[in-house]
DNA sequence: GGCGGCAATTGCCAAATGGCAAATAATGGT
DNA sequence: ACCATTATTTGCCATTTGGCAATTGCCGCC
């Protein structure tokens, strides 16, 4: 639980009574690959921060075919925030890729704890702007490389997690169908 | 001015005093076509509600090309988020694509409007977070959509918005080249 | 250990997009 | 209004990616 602490740590200052407050809040919770920590529709009622798995946030077509926009893996937070901030129902599915352990704040404790902890805003605040903004960042600059530039800048961005998810899953994120992304790794080798 | 209120009202309450106060706080500005509201390297000093014109957030690459990421236009705050919160250096410009102007509050007067009205950072919390989810959600939809696709959905998107960006810029906000966007313009007429 | 089902690879061909260069149109400055 | 510059359009062809189907590989289950 402590990666917890260091992770809040990074985005601003919490004093030893606030980090046991926030640890006594936190749930463990498990959630078993292909479950859902989020179903599109619902609200929302839970940020989990990931302490182990790989999760994805994806949606489904009319014709079932689902789309992974991205993935969330350890030491990061989790949550269709959108939907938890105002209890609005998601737009998508947060999904289990493989077994997956996260400490869950409910919107009770984790409202508490920003009346509680004066800083909570702003940690929140900051780890909400810099994560989306980074990842709009990427992603557009996604839009304007080619296929295989965008699988080689995910293997070095994401070391490791291509081994950890589908390459289905994987060639959804990059906007290319599995073949084209069989055919890169194969051109790679 | 009376826009920039009904604006921040939508994610959340202000009473009269606190609008006039905002108000009190904001400066107009006019940044001509082609100059930057903000610049790559340097620190963003200042938030700005755009009430004309519209803005292209863009990086250069070593080749000198520009690309766009996205376009910010009349009734939306502009800034480089990142750079203004934590005064760090900004990754990318902030560009003028045609005259623009806004009312800018600069970093002093955003912090005392924060420490003054108790809502207030909720309310950037909301928009922040609220606008870069969805940006992030369309930006990632492009990526599985074929380049005519993502065109029609940006003329639907952002009505009239075609007419007031060059070509060249839109082009590579959609991920294409010029020459591609020309003939898909062609194609649908 | 074998079977069934899903995931990944591969071949073949079609469609989409890019690269480059030339032609044309639009724009800004004087 | 004219010129120079830049933006856009277009043609031609190369490259990338998709669609589909068949094959192979992998993994869990009995």
């Amino acid at each position: 639980m402590q990666e917890l602490i260091t992770y809040l740590l990074q985005f601003g200052y919490l004093d030893v009574t606030q980090r046991e407050l926030i640890l006594s809040k936190a749930r463990w919770k498990a959630i078993p690959k292909g479950a859902y920590f989020s179903e599109a529709g619902k609200i929302s009622r839970e940020i989990g921060y990931v302490t182990d798995g790989v999760f994805r946030i994806c949606y489904y077509d009319k014709t079932g075919d689902g789309f992974t926009r991205y993935f969330v893996y350890e030491n990061r937070f989790v949550v269709d925030m959108n939907s938890f901030r105002d209890e609005l129902p998601s737009a998508e599915y947060i999904e289990a890729v493989t077994d997956c352990q996260v400490l869950a704040f409910s919107k009770e404790d984790f409202t508490e704890l920003s009346n509680s902890i004066p800083g909570w805003h702003d940690i929140f605040f900051k780890i909400t702007s810099y994560v989306l903004e980074n990842k709009l960042r990427y992603t557009s600059n996604m839009l304007v490389q080619d296929a295989q530039t965008r699988y080689l800048h995910f293997l070095e961005h994401y070391p490791g997690l291509s081994n950890r998810v589908p390459l289905s899953m994987l060639a959804s994120y990059l906007g290319i169908t599995p073949s084209s992304l069989s055919r890169i790794r194969k051109s790679i080798r």
